[in-house]
DNA sequence: CCATTTCATTTAACATGTTAAATAACTTGA
DNA sequence: TCAAGTTATTTAACATGTTAAATGAAATGG
């Protein structure tokens, strides 16, 4: 038997790219002791003030049992608190702490200049042309 | 405070698109009881045959503690062995079953299939676009 | 108005990711 | 040759991913 493979390995390169941006981020993270996906919380609260839990998943992208835990952890260490929604008691509503907030203001600063020194060092072009391709994949396999 | 972002958020495009490819893939490896961890492992012996440890794990991207789970679990489930290397006792060989050559066989059909599809679909210029993109973005923050 | 259905989140159980420390086997240099 | 350093893998402890089932609160139709 040969080797059936003929392509790249498309997944295994978009985890590893992922990886090598995050390796450039991480360590700011973890000197406010974040985790990756506490980072992604509190992006998306930096980005809407207050969220119900469904969103946050959505635009986390974490799934729901997962990030029951993350939330937990999250209000433990006094990053965010969690309230009912007084409309639909169905649903969780969060909110970032001062401490939360101040992550956010510190940590994207540093972040949106590792964009720029991507669009420097790879051409604001390609990168453009990255995120295309990129939605267009996931595109592709959009159910429906 | 107004929203601190500016640009796409890269890491989170690269896993949705990840997770778009995955999500085809899946289904198969499903039926044949294989973990995405699994079917990488799988495809690094279906490539090499005979394989210690360390470049299962660098080839498949596991870590090293996540992976002896992994080769626990697949031993379990009939579908590799493990032995010392003789001449090294300090490294472990990892070779497929008979069952676990049979999954890659029939599981690297459907995936080139897929690939097939993608440039199709997406047009092969611009897959290898694509490849050519994420190696630069890998590239950029290799150490050394 | 109430039984049924739908929806949002959590719990449970197991697999995997991640870092640090432990183990055990090689290697090296005095 | 043997003590010290190095390398490969595993163990431990905790965080996260993943699927199915449970819980509890709207919504809906008869």
């Amino acid at each position: 038997m040969t080797t059936p493979f003929v392509h790249r390995n498309l997944p295994r390169l978009l985890l590893q790219a992922r990886e090598s941006v995050m390796a450039h981020t991480r360590p700011g993270l973890r000197e406010h002791g974040l985790s990756d996906q506490q980072w992604r919380v509190l992006r998306v609260l930096g980005e809407h003030g207050v969220v119900d839990t469904g969103r946050v998943a959505r635009e986390a992208f974490i799934l729901g049992p997962s990030l029951t835990g993350v939330l937990g952890r999250m209000e433990r260490d006094g990053l965010i608190s969690r309230t009912r929604d007084t409309t639909d008691q169905r649903r969780t509503v969060v909110e970032p702490t001062a401490k939360g907030r101040k992550a956010v203001e510190k940590l994207s600063h540093s972040i949106e200049a590792h964009y720029a020194f991507m669009e420097k060092s790879l051409g604001k072009q390609k990168l453009a042309q990255l995120y295309t391709l990129l939605d267009a994949v996931i595109e592709l396999e959009r159910p429906q």
